[in-house]
DNA sequence: CGCGGTGTTGAGACCTGTCAAGACGTGTGG
DNA sequence: CCACACGTCTTGACAGGTCTCAACACCGCG
């Protein structure tokens, strides 16, 4: 189960069998999670680390006025609150987005881990970096890109995100937040979602039907997005 | 001139004089840079950190249309770029704002410095994972609150962040960017940041003149900006 | 003294939000 | 099996926040 996280990881650099071994000795319990679960409650003390082996979380805040904002989605493979390891308290909250599975990773187990093998220390803070430029590409998002182009980015990332982690189907991958929940990640009502979804649409740029999106143009939803995946770091290093 | 940033350490965590000592001794050289110069290109190989011993700087991003977006302001103290510890390229330009005095940190020698010192290296990829958390909020900022709010929020966040380092003076602090920058860390044009700025003003929050702000109603503008810091994680623990 | 960058102001356009109502689909209880 | 409730999606009319464009004031500096 905890193949998709392997294949994140190897998408970037070398993990030896020990290596893994090591990884899969770290994790003391898998549970199973029902959608619309907070997981996670801002400012709780933690002592474990979660990994996503099914489903889909994300990272929100709740704002004074009932608004929500929601700071990073994460899939299958994904570490969700890795971060907790040197933070040991959380400014957001994690909930389901999905029925999840998750693995539960005990910090002194990780700690065992990273002492052992410095070189997964230095892999897991590199993990870690990246989630902070993905922030960093939505901070571009949200504050430059039109309603239109902040939507196709949001798309062709996850595309990219889940097609590493063998998730997608093609060009098309499972989608299960609402048009509520997707507009909580763009800074958009929900009315406005449903609009801008038709013009993509209307576009012939993405199909979103049944919890499924098919990207039908990739290459004219990068051109609306501006899209560059450099910001995810997928070149392969040797260490 | 390494004082700030031990400053900002020991404000979270305890530092022995032996980790100072080592900290010290893995700069390899001081810079002066002056104002507007990008001293890192998005994209190209590194194999140094940047400690900002002084000045302003700013994580930018370049859009086609040739608006910039900042994903993150560093001043006196911080590690502008210590995540290019890891990740050894990054998705951002980094740019003075204003004259900048700047420490070099040779990857290789905080290599050995977190062989000898795993404690620090711990530390410092808490110190990223603050930088991603200050990305959180801005993407709370820009997905959510006004242009009020959100100028407000920046604001409680520098005084927060200069006082620790000890570049306030009661409530008031060296400002120096200018309008258009200001609007490019907040996603807003610099008209409208003008306007808001006046708002701000006109509710008495807040004074910005010479290129230095001053915090008239720190109560009234945490309440505009719906500011708490715990973001920040200013608190101490022991190890 | 003139120039370029910065700050300020006004008018109008446009993007996105607000409010409200109805359509649709799915699960539940009678 | 039907009736109903509830969440989600869709649509329309209108409001409001922010942008665009343009002009001008101000100021430091060469």
């Amino acid at each position: 189960m905890i193949e998709a996280h392997l294949k994140k990881l190897r998408k970037r650099v070398n993990i030896s069998r020990e290596e893994e071994e090591a990884i899969r000795g770290a994790m003391s319990e898998v549970r199973e999670v029902r959608a619309d679960r907070t997981i996670i409650r801002r400012g709780e003390e933690l002592n474990t680390s979660l990994m996503l082996l099914s489903g889909w979380l994300a990272r929100t805040r709740d704002l004074a006025t009932g608004q929500r904002q929601v700071s990073e989605l994460h899939v299958t493979g994904d570490f969700a609150d890795l971060h907790a390891f040197t933070l040991k308290r959380l400014d957001h909250n994690v909930i389901t987005m999905s029925p999840c599975t998750i693995a539960v990773f005990p910090h002194e187990r990780l700690v065992h881990l990273f002492e052992r093998f410095p070189h997964l220390a230095r892999i897991y803070w590199f993990i870690t970096n990246v989630d902070a430029a993905i922030h960093r590409e939505w901070t571009v998002s949200l504050g430059r890109r039109s309603a239109l182009s902040r939507m196709a980015h949001l798309f062709a990332e996850l595309l990219v995100r889940l097609e590493i982690v063998g998730e997608t189907d093609g060009n098309s991958f499972e989608f299960p937040l609402t048009q509520q929940e997707l507009g909580e990640c763009l800074g958009l009502t929900s009315v406005h979602v449903n609009r801008t979804l038709q013009e993509l649409r209307r576009r012939n740029l993405i199909e979103l039907e049944n919890r499924r999106a098919t990207i039908l143009d990739l290459e004219g939803l990068h051109d609306v997005a501006e899209f560059d995946p450099f910001y995810l770091y997928l070149e392969h290093r040797d260490r």
